[in-house]
DNA sequence: TTTTAGCACTCAAAGAGCTAGAGTGCTAAC
DNA sequence: GTTAGCACTCTAGCTCTTTGAGTGCTAAAA
């Protein structure tokens, strides 16, 4: 895997990578020599081409036919090759502005940076909600809204407000509910997320029985609604720019195009796409993906962090002859842009 | 428009569209006179297509091949002959328990209910978010959440909650805010949300500015939130089942199939296209739609309406070759559905 | 008068054959 | 090690033909 591989190689895979993402073509020794003004024969091209198609980075669709980047190939590009490509593509500051002005909810952001984002890069946009789990409850109250309802209203410490309403099956005094709600408040107040857990829940409970003595069962119920609300699985996702799936010659034929928009329906698999990455800017190339539909798409994911500790993913998905360049450096941007756009309107 | 039509023709007429609905393709004499044991010879039926044709209900894509039905032809189909298609498709019970178990926020819901529409009818679904105006108020909370942010929460009477972050220029102390939280709940709870409008909000500007004496510019702001959260056009539109359009054959050209999801991609084209309708059920066929790019679709849309007052549309957006009975059976079912669910959750 | 059988005609879709052109790999010369 | 030259390969696109479902018209039958 960690072949040597000469700069005339580099020079030449390079240049066939960057040919086909143009192109969406397998690219020939002949093109590429007139386009490309190489110090080096088309002849020489073929040669080199034979070996790196040995070394796994090419594949030929037919014998004579051209050559195209495999996944191996477009990883070694995206790896090594890319570099000087990058650019931040414009000032933050023009971006900041415009959105920030009328968006305010958490929601209007999301879909607002997905749909920023798959213009810019025209491909899909796929944005996930942030993630509480490491940021703090800095408020916590409970508004009573008919005799057996609650509503819940947290708001985390990156100024994220979520509410639920919760059901009920005994009803409260108003007496009981202050209570109810002054032991919650002092109890998680400031606490951080992820350490609402058993041990913490299992004493919380105790004290509410002890100083309510309520049925077990209601107290369970809240218990279980609060968790559900703060380290929810469920993260939303927001997805934008379906349709330049469409603008993809690679998915000029219906039947490779409706298994990746039926992926792009199931939003338990993007979530787990989305959320099961180590890294903070991830691309994962054609058949890196796990699911079995996306083995022709790349997707490029970076994570963004709240200021007040929630993390959640931005990232775009498109065929593997991606503009990688382009799309990290965007993915990249708009990352620092919903941090930036939360926190300000947090604050 | 109104012309006469003699049941034969009426028995043609309605074989050809069922025919073409199930094969998509363009229907002839011969094949109608086979599948549909007719007391008259295919001689006869082409004598009627010819009439039907002239009469503008059916089409002939060339002059060799079968009719297809037109969308006078469908509009006639759906009007007149289809009758006695119709079925409740199955007990709403059972869907009901399934459906309100789990799911509780409104999101869930609607998102929840488009997904189940769409893949009961094997079409692509769309739901909007009820909108308040004719619901009453049944309770308004002003929180603080920093120094200069409050949280509006509107609770109506058909039990939804609602709630936007407002963004204040100047600090507000603890009592003025509890005033200001006391006027706003003295004045609008119980209020019809459409009667909150310019002389009346002109009134309570007044009485603020009265008792608080506070800048008139933060009075506006908070008003034009008031407004917004509540009569806002921008109702949310849950869309699910966009990969179904990919199974029908009529769209198995891309730049058609391009065409009509960059428009599902439009929210504010949706909103539209199924607010502008005056009555309870409606049927859109083809051209009927102003939407230049559906064409070739029909939109079956219902209203519902919730308890307290608000209302919503579901709809189904598929071919005009579209299984009329069976999709209007299910887009009434999901309505009602819909006004039973978020009732009983409301309560 | 209405219906039907028969027939000549039409047209798209599918298949067969052909050509052009871009591309390859190999060999031999530089 | 590099390159020019050449024979060979394979697809995409073109035309040509065939096939078959379908029509409209006419004349006979009901």
């Amino acid at each position: 895997m960690v072949e040597e591989i000469s700069t005339r190689k580099e020079k030449v895979l390079k240049a066939i990578i960057q040919e086909h993402i143009l192109t969406a073509e397998p690219v020939g020794s002949r093109t590429l020599a007139r386009k490309y003004d190489f110090d080096f024969s088309p002849a020489t091209i073929r040669n080199e081409m034979a070996d790196l198609e040995e070394m796994g980075f090419l594949e030929q669709p037919h014998t004579s036919a051209g050559r195209i980047p495999s996944d191996l190939g477009y990883r070694f590009y995206v790896d090594r090759l890319m570099e000087g490509e990058l650019e931040k593509p414009v000032s933050l500051k023009r971006y900041l502005k415009e959105l920030s002005r009328q968006k305010s909810g958490v929601e209007d952001i999301m879909s607002g940076m997905a749909r920023m984002l798959s213009r810019m890069v025209q491909y899909t946009a796929i944005v996930s909600e942030p993630g509480f789990s490491e940021s703090k409850i800095s408020r916590l109250e409970l508004l009573p809204i008919s005799s057996r309802k609650l509503l819940l209203i947290v708001i985390t410490s990156s100024g994220l407000v979520n509410d639920k309403i919760i059901q009920l099956e005994k009803k409260l005094t108003e007496e009981e509910l202050e209570n109810l709600n002054r032991i919650l408040s002092r109890r998680l107040t400031g606490r951080k997320i992820s350490t609402i857990t058993g041990p913490f829940l299992q004493d919380l409970e105790e004290e509410l029985k002890r100083r309510l003595n309520y049925a077990a069962e209601i107290i369970k119920r809240l218990e279980d609604e609060i968790t559900g609300i703060l380290d929810k699985q469920e993260m939303k996702i927001y997805l934008d720019g379906t349709s330049y799936i469409l603008e993809q010659p690679e998915f000029s034929d219906i039947q490779s195009l409706k298994r990746i928009l039926k992926v792009l329906e199931r939003e338990e698999e993007l979530r787990k796409l989305v959320a099961g990455l180590e890294n903070e800017l991830e691309v994962k190339i054609g058949a890196e993906n796990k699911i079995q539909e996306m083995q022709n798409c790349s997707l490029v994911v970076a994570t963004y962090r709240l200021q007040g500790g929630g993390t959640g993913r931005v990232g775009v998905i498109g065929p593997t002859r991606m503009e990688y360049p382009r799309v990290i450096s965007s993915v990249d941007l708009t990352a620092e842009l919903i941090s930036k756009i939360i926190s300000s309107s947090g604050r």
